[in-house]
DNA sequence: ACCATAGTGCTTTTT
DNA sequence: GCACTATGGT
C-alpha cells in the first residue's frame, strides 16, 4: 500500500500519533496521502470510529470514501467523513436538544437566507437604500464565520450598532421558524461543544485522529471547532497549501496555517513538493511566480519529467480577437489528438465566457460550461422543496411565501401584509395566522393550508419519491408548467427530482422497509437521545437536509467529450492536458478590486499560480488590449503576472510589447484606480473609444452640458456630472441632491433641463 | 394577475 | 451587455 509512495509521502503517511501539518504543493499527491493514511492508520488496528475525516466539498469526501474502500475492504458508511457543514449538520441532529434546535430543523441555502433576510427587513421598515439585503447577510456571515454572537460584537458606530440589531432580529426570527444557514450550523456545533462538558469529552475521546483536508481553506470559526473537538487527546493532521488559498473573501484565513504550525505541529511539517503533474517549465514559471508573495511557509515544485514545452504567450487587440485565436489553436490541438475534455479554458471572472462561449459554438466546437446554476439551486425544484418543506414544518415563513401563490391562487400581496400583520400580532407563523383571515383571502388561504395539511398526512403513508410525484400533482405546478411554452425543461427537472430521491432513498437505506430501524450505521449509542433522533429522522427530513448541503451538480450539460470552461477558482483541485489562462490585463487578472484589498495582490497571485499548476503538457496565457466589459469598452495593459514569470519558461507567439510606462509609479501613487484601466482611458481619449467623456451632447431636442441642472420626476433635482456616448448611447452622470449620483440613460430618462446647477 | 419599462449593478462563491 | 428587481399601467 504505501510502497508505491515517495519518501515525503511515506513520511506523511505513517506519522506517529502527534499533530502534524502536511504542506502538500499542487499535483503533489495530497488525496493519496490523506486516504493511505486513514487506510494505514485503520491498518495499524485503529477502529474507523476513532477517526474523522473532513472536508470543504460533498466531491472531495465522496472521492475520500471511494478511494478508501479501494484501499481497504470496509463498509464505510457510518463513518465520520463529510463536509465541515454535513459532519456539524450530524452533530445538530444528534443532539438538537443541547443545541437548542427543533428536531426537524431545516437549513437555509445562501438564496433561503437572502430570502429570509429580505422578508426581515421589509417586516421592520429598514431602509434599503442603507441595509441592502445583500450586505446585511455577509455582515451576519461573516461575524458568525468569526464565532461572534451579537452581544460579543464591538460595534462603534451607528451603522454596525443597527447591523448587530439586525443579526439578533435575524436569529430571533430563524428560531421561531425552526431554520439554521450555512454559517449557523458550523457556530451552534461548535457552542454545542464549548458549553456541554460531557458532550464535548464524549466525542474527543471518542476521535483520536482528525484529518482535515484544503486547511488553506479554514475560517477562525472551523479552526476553533477543529482544535476544540481534538481537545488534547486527538492527533490533528491538517493537509494544505498556502499558496493555494484563494477564498479569502469567504472568510478563509491563511494564518490558520501558521497558527496551526505553530501551536500544534510545533514544527512537525512534512512538505510534499514533488510534482507529478505539470512538466518542468510550467513549474518553474509558477516557482517564480509565487516567490513574488511574502507571506508564505515556503516550498517549491520539482519534477524529474523533464522541461517539456515552454509556456505560450499570446497578445490581441480585441477580446474578441483573443477567443477567436484561443478556438483556432484548440482546433489545432484537437487535431493533435487532445482529447476535448483535456482542454481547459480559465478566466478570472464569469464574464469573460461570452466571447469565448460564442467563438466556440461559431466553430462548432462542444464546450461545457461550469459554474452555471446548480440542481437544486432551480426555480421549479425551489418550489417542490418549499412544498415539501412546509409538509415537513409548515411554520418555515419563507417557504409558505415562495409558494402560498405559486402557482397562483388568488392570494395577492395584500392579502398577505394582513396575513403577516396578524402573524406579528399573535407573535406566530403565517401558516398559524391564517385562522384569524376572513372573506375571500381567508378562504383561500384555508384552501393552501388544506393542501399542505393534506399533503402532511400523505407523507406519513407514501415513500418519498411517491410523495414528491403528488405534491408535483397536487400543488398544481405540473398543470402549470405543462401549460408553460418554456415549461418542458422544468417538467424534465421536475421528473429528475423524483429520480434524485429514488437513489437518495436507496443509498441512504431509508427504504419503508428499513425505516424505523437502526441504521446499519454502527453509530455507537451517544445517548439514549441521540440514537433515538437519527433514527427517527424522516426520510423527507434527511432528504431536505441533503438537498441543501449538496447544491448538486453545476455544470451546464453533461454528455460528450467538450472543452472545459470555467473560472479559475473552479478549476482548483482539476487538472488538463492544456490550459488557456485568459484576460492576462492589468485590472481584470490582478482584478482591479482585489488591489484595494488587504493582501489582495498575493491573493490574485495565488489565484494565478493555481491557473499555471492546473495543466499538464501545455500552457497557453493569453491577453486583449481592449475588452467589453459592462457594456463598455475597456483598454488596459499587461497583467503584471507575465512580467513576473522568467523569459526562459515563455515563448510569445505575438511579437511582445515594451514593458508598461512606469508600472511601479502608477501603483504607488494611485492604487487601484491609476494603474490599468485609467492610463487606458487616456489613451482612449486619444480617439480610440466612443465612450469618452464629453462636455455637452444633443439627445431628441434638449442639449445637455455638464454642469447643467436637471429635474427627474422620481429623484428631483441635480446637477450632470459627465455626460457619455452619443444617440441610444448617451448616459449622464447626475449627482441628485436627495437620491445621490445616479447614472441615466439620456434617451429614455425624463429629464427636464432647469435653471442653475 | 400580468406585462412592459426603468433602473441598477457588475470578482471569485467548495457549504 | 445583460440579468435581475421594482414599479407602474392595463
Amino acid at each position: 500500500m504505501i510502497d508505491s509512495l515517495n519518501p515525503q509521502q511515506q513520511q506523511a503517511v505513517t506519522q506517529p500519533a502527534q499533530h502534524t501539518l502536511i504542506l502538500a504543493g499542487a499535483g503533489s499527491g495530497k488525496t493519496r496521502v490523506l486516504t493511505t493514511r486513514m487506510a494505514w492508520l485503520m491498518q495499524q488496528g485503529l477502529s474507523p470510529y476513532a477517526l474523522m475525516a473532513v472536508t470543504f466539498t460533498n466531491k472531495a469526501a465522496r472521492e475520500m470514501l471511494t478511494r478508501l474502500s479501494a484501499l481497504l475492504p470496509i463498509d464505510t458508511r457510518g463513518m465520520w467523513v463529510g463536509t465541515f457543514h454535513g459532519l456539524c449538520n450530524r452533530l445538530l441532529r444528534l443532539h438538537h436538544q443541547d443545541a437548542g434546535l427543533v428536531q426537524s430543523f431545516q437549513i437555509l441555502d445562501s438564496a433561503d437566507q437572502l430570502a429570509a433576510i429580505r422578508r426581515l427587513l421589509k417586516a421592520n421598515n429598514i431602509d434599503d437604500e442603507k441595509y441592502p439585503a445583500r450586505d446585511v447577510q455577509r455582515f451576519i456571515n461573516a461575524e458568525k464565520e468569526k464565532g461572534l454572537r451579537p452581544h460579543a460584537i464591538e460595534a462603534y458606530d451607528p451603522h454596525t450598532r443597527r447591523l448587530v440589531e439586525l443579526y439578533e432580529l435575524y436569529q430571533a426570527q430563524c428560531e421561531r421558524e425552526g431554520v439554521v444557514d450555512f454559517a449557523e450550523l458550523l457556530l451552534r456545533a461548535y457552542e454545542l461543544l464549548l458549553h456541554h462538558a460531557p458532550l464535548r469529552q464524549h466525542y474527543q475521546q471518542r476521535f483520536s485522529h482528525i484529518l482535515i483536508d484544503e486547511f488553506q481553506d479554514t475560517n477562525p470559526l472551523q479552526y476553533a471547532w477543529l482544535t476544540l473537538l481534538a481537545g488534547d487527546q486527538a492527533c490533528l493532521f491538517a493537509v494544505g497549501d498556502d499558496d493555494q488559498s484563494i477564498y479569502a473573501f469567504r472568510g478563509a484565513d491563511i494564518s490558520n496555517m501558521k497558527c496551526f504550525e505553530r501551536d500544534y505541529a510545533k514544527g512537525n511539517v512534512v512538505r510534499l513538493e514533488q510534482n507529478y503533474r505539470s512538466s518542468g517549465h510550467i513549474l518553474d514559471a509558477a516557482n517564480a511566480l509565487i516567490s513574488h508573495n511574502a507571506d508564505r511557509l515556503g516550498k517549491k515544485l520539482w519534477t524529474d519529467s523533464g522541461q517539456g514545452e515552454a509556456v505560450r504567450v499570446v497578445e490581441k487587440p480585441s477580446d474578441a480577437l483573443e477567443a477567436q485565436w484561443v478556438v483556432e489553436e484548440i482546433k489545432a490541438l484537437l487535431k493533435d489528438g487532445y482529447a476535448p475534455d483535456q482542454v481547459a479554458v480559465l478566466y478570472r471572472s464569469n464574464a469573460q465566457s461570452r466571447v469565448l462561449e460564442h467563438q466556440l459554438f461559431s466553430s462548432a466546437i462542444p464546450y461545457k460550461v461550469y459554474g452555471g446554476q446548480r440542481f437544486f439551486e432551480r426555480q421549479e425544484i425551489k418550489h417542490v422543496l418549499a412544498y415539501l418543506r412546509l409538509i415537513d414544518n409548515p411554520n418555515a415563513d419563507t417557504s409558505w411565501l415562495r409558494v402560498v401563490n405559486f402557482p397562483t391562487r388568488g392570494i395577492g400581496a395584500r392579502s398577505l401584509e394582513q396575513l403577516g400583520d396578524y402573524a406579528r400580532q399573535y407573535n406566530c407563523s403565517l401558516y398559524r395566522a391564517v385562522p384569524y383571515m376572513t372573506g375571500r383571502a381567508g378562504t383561500n388561504l384555508g384552501k393552501f393550508v388544506a393542501l399542505i395539511n393534506q399533503l402532511a398526512a400523505q407523507a406519513q403513508m407514501l415513500p418519498l419519491p411517491d410523495l414528491i410525484e403528488q405534491v408535483i400533482h397536487d400543488s398544481g405546478l405540473l398543470e402549470h408548467y405543462k401549460n408553460d411554452r418554456e415549461g418542458a425543461d422544468r417538467l424534465e427537472n421536475l421528473q429528475e427530482l423524483v429520480n434524485a430521491a429514488t437513489v437518495f432513498v436507496m443509498e441512504e437505506g431509508l427504504t419503508e422497509e428499513v425505516a424505523g430501524r437502526i441504521p446499519v450505521s454502527p453509530e455507537p449509542a451517544v445517548d439514549e437521545n441521540g440514537m433515538a433522533v437519527l433514527s427517527a429522522m424522516s426520510p423527507l427530513a434527511a432528504f431536505l437536509s441533503h438537498a441543501s448541503l449538496e447544491a448538486g451538480d453545476n455544470q451546464a450539460q453533461a454528455g460528450q467529450a467538450a472543452v472545459q470552461l470555467m473560472t479559475i477558482h473552479a478549476a482548483k483541485g482539476l487538472e488538463f492536458d492544456a490550459v488557456f489562462i485568459t484576460g492576462l490585463e492589468e485590472g481584470l487578472f490582478p482584478h482591479e478590486n482585489s488591489l484595494a484589498e488587504l493582501n489582495g495582490l498575493e491573493e490574485e497571485r495565488r489565484l494565478m499560480y493555481v491557473a499555471l499548476t492546473r495543466g499538464r503538457r501545455r500552457v497557453y496565457l493569453t491577453l486583449a488590449q481592449s475588452r467589453m466589459l459592462h457594456g463598455k469598452t475597456r483598454y488596459a495593459t499587461r497583467s503584471r503576472f507575465l512580467d513576473e514569470l522568467p523569459d526562459a519558461h515563455l515563448k510569445w507567439l505575438t511579437p511582445r510589447q515594451a514593458a508598461p510606462v512606469a508600472q511601479s509609479a502608477w501603483v504607488g501613487g494611485f492604487g487601484r484606480e491609476a494603474h490599468g484601466w485609467n492610463q487606458a482611458r487616456q489613451r482612449a481619449t486619444a480617439g480610440m473609444a466612443s465612450t469618452v467623456a464629453k462636455s455637452g451632447l444633443i439627445v431628441g431636442d434638449q442639449h445637455f452640458r455638464v454642469g447643467q441642472g436637471v429635474a427627474h420626476p422620481k429623484f428631483g433635482e441635480g446637477t450632470i456630472l459627465t455626460l457619455s456616448g452619443s444617440g441610444n448611447e448617451a448616459q449622464a452622470q447626475i449627482h441628485f441632491r436627495e437620491a445621490g449620483t445616479k447614472t441615466l440613460a439620456l434617451g429614455v430618462a425624463k429629464l427636464t433641463i432647469i435653471a442653475g446647477g
